[in-house]
DNA sequence: TTGTAGGCGTTATCAT
DNA sequence: ATGATAACGCCTACAA
């Protein structure tokens, strides 16, 4: 007997297997005592013979998997999926006793990496986390194959979860408004439409914005990434060094190239990331990508929408803002370098 | 008709559900025109209605999951685990068509912390990655519940596949003594015995033995990390400086605090780090952790002990050394930063 | 209160 | 060659 199922339990009790499946399940009237002595004698064989449910078996009498898939883009490990996402996602799930499983999707979205997606029905649902939002083709696909889907990092109008650049860009820069500082610069990116981000936009636009508002001409150094990594640092910083600017707001990765010119001399400067530790001590405002708390959110909605088979209006998180002085004393090694062995 | 079954596209083709579900497997001798066309008949009806077939009764009949999981230990998030490792794990699955669950494990690996783990059976086998090794009193529990384990990151005798820190100090230290360098120091840590990894010894006896072998005079730094991170700072930085090393191997992440203390004055250093990206500009030798190399062959052993039930003698991985000079440039901003958005 | 019987979707076996 | 039929492990409505 190498696994143990119920209906040994049943045989060695003495009763049926429709009485230890009950029992198991709590769904036994412990009216009395007689009965209490019954339930308590089963539960003890089970656990003395190692009885552990078969979840398929369940899975195919409750016509649902108990589990819901990760999905995430063939970039996605070089760059964006977060760990904290990940353990957020673990955990509500860990409450709800359902299981995870992630999938890495084919280099290509088309037809046949989507076919290998979907070639079998083995989960409840599917959040789905590509670097540069689900491609509308995908999206689609979820919707005709009718698999209750959301998706993580992606700005569409509807089942989507993703950071709020917009709002935290125009948030940056009023901070630094605020703050007096006047001439404020950004440094963004020239990337084709087709396979841009939505954050390269919103973050943009929320800089202007805010300018625009409070009635003050904007900076926008924008290098295209079709030139080597020097001419775009070289480019960036002979821009600026024009402009003389008090402070700068760069998207995501740029902010090295401004800290480490020439002509820096510790303006502030504000930027997204999603690193957990900065390396370097110029004054810095950073918006980080609220990694957990899309990670909650996503299951949350994706389990709601399981449940009610409801699509929901989209879902902007907030960044989380930190600032830190500027500081001249020697970096010092972190207590626990998160990325560090 | 929400969920398409084989007895649906069998009742609209005619024939019983035997025949299709042997003309969806391949298993339908078509040696006759006439049973080529049938089968063409079926397998078009079956994808024109939708049809993906049901993992859980698959599972159920076939007598297994098609499914390993990946178990990490609750700190695991927050330091070791590689994404690099996660790909590879996912890319070899991939292959042979099984499915990966990801699994945090409770913060106690104690009773009932197993025994949330064992509740239900739902996977062929189990890869687990601890970030200070697995627990013995889990590893027993793995057995008990007769259920195919491996363990990363973790050095027992059997059915564990682990980085090679013994032999990646050592290697380390021999190529600093064959640069003619020869006052080498090491910095480590002082942890209790009951809560240290094994690489805690496995370096520093690297180390010592190829200093002995060498016959030069070894220099140990091991800072107990009960004091404050600015004492183990000051502590290791005190004993160098009077030691004037001309090289210095460091515990990963110790290395910050030796390259950016006062005396530091660039000798090489030699360290040990999962990350991608090194963020300074000291000549330095760097022993990447074999994450994906680890992750390939922490599965394809999994494997091997699912099909065959035998466990196997537990294999070292090793390090992969990369050196870079020194260079009084300015830092540049990496083409791709790894860890930022 | 307890147990019997039927069904979930799939596949393997064995008559036809 | 094809198709009934019987499992697989579990759950539950219903009958005893």
């Amino acid at each position: 007997m190498l696994v143990v199922k119920i209906a040994d339990i049943a045989q060695r009790a003495g009763v049926s297997p429709a009485t230890v499946s009950q029992v198991l399940n709590g769904k036994y009237k412990e009216n009395r005592p007689s009965m209490q002595a019954r339930a308590a004698q089963i539960r003890e064989l089970a656990a003395e013979m190692g009885y552990k449910p078969n979840a398929a078996a369940r899975s195919i009498v409750r016509g649902r998997f108990n589990a819901i898939s990760l999905l995430i883009d063939y970039g996605g490990w070089g760059q964006g999926i977060s760990r904290h996402l990940l353990g957020e996602v673990m955990a509500v799930l860990n409450e709800v006793d359902m299981q995870l499983t992630v999938t890495q999707v084919p280099r290509s979205v088309d037809g046949e990496g989507q076919a290998e997606i979907f070639k079998q029905r083995c989960v409840d649902g599917l959040l789905t986390w590509f670097t540069t939002g689900a491609p509308q083709l995908f999206v689609d696909r979820c919707a005709a194959e009718r698999v209750p889907s959301v998706f993580l990092n992606t700005k569409l109008p509807r089942d989507c979860i993703y950071p709020d650049d917009l709002g935290a860009a125009r948030k940056l820069t009023q901070c630094f408004l605020e703050q007096g500082l006047r001439r404020i610069a950004y440094v963004g990116q020239d990337i084709p439409a087709a396979s841009r981000h939505y954050s390269v936009d919103d973050r943009l636009a929320g800089y202007l914005g805010a300018m625009h508002d409070a009635k003050r001409k904007p900076l926008v150094v924008a290098p295209s990434r079709v030139g080597d990594e020097l001419g775009i640092h070289d480019y960036i910083n002979r821009c600026l060094e024009d402009f003389k600017p008090e402070a700068v707001i760069c998207y995501g990765g740029l902010e090295e190239s401004v800290v480490t010119a020439p002509w820096y001399r510790g303006c502030p400067i504000g930027f997204f990331t999603s690193a957990s530790h900065i390396y370097f001590q110029s004054p810095h405002w950073v918006m980080r990508t609220p990694d957990a708390h899309m990670g909650r959110e996503g299951v949350r909605a994706l389990l709601r929408k399981i449940k009610t088979g409801r699509s929901f209006a989209s879902q902007a998180i907030p960044f989380e803002l930190t600032v830190r002085p500027g500081t001249s004393l020697r970096r010092r090694a972190p207590a626990h370098a998160e990325d560090e062995s």
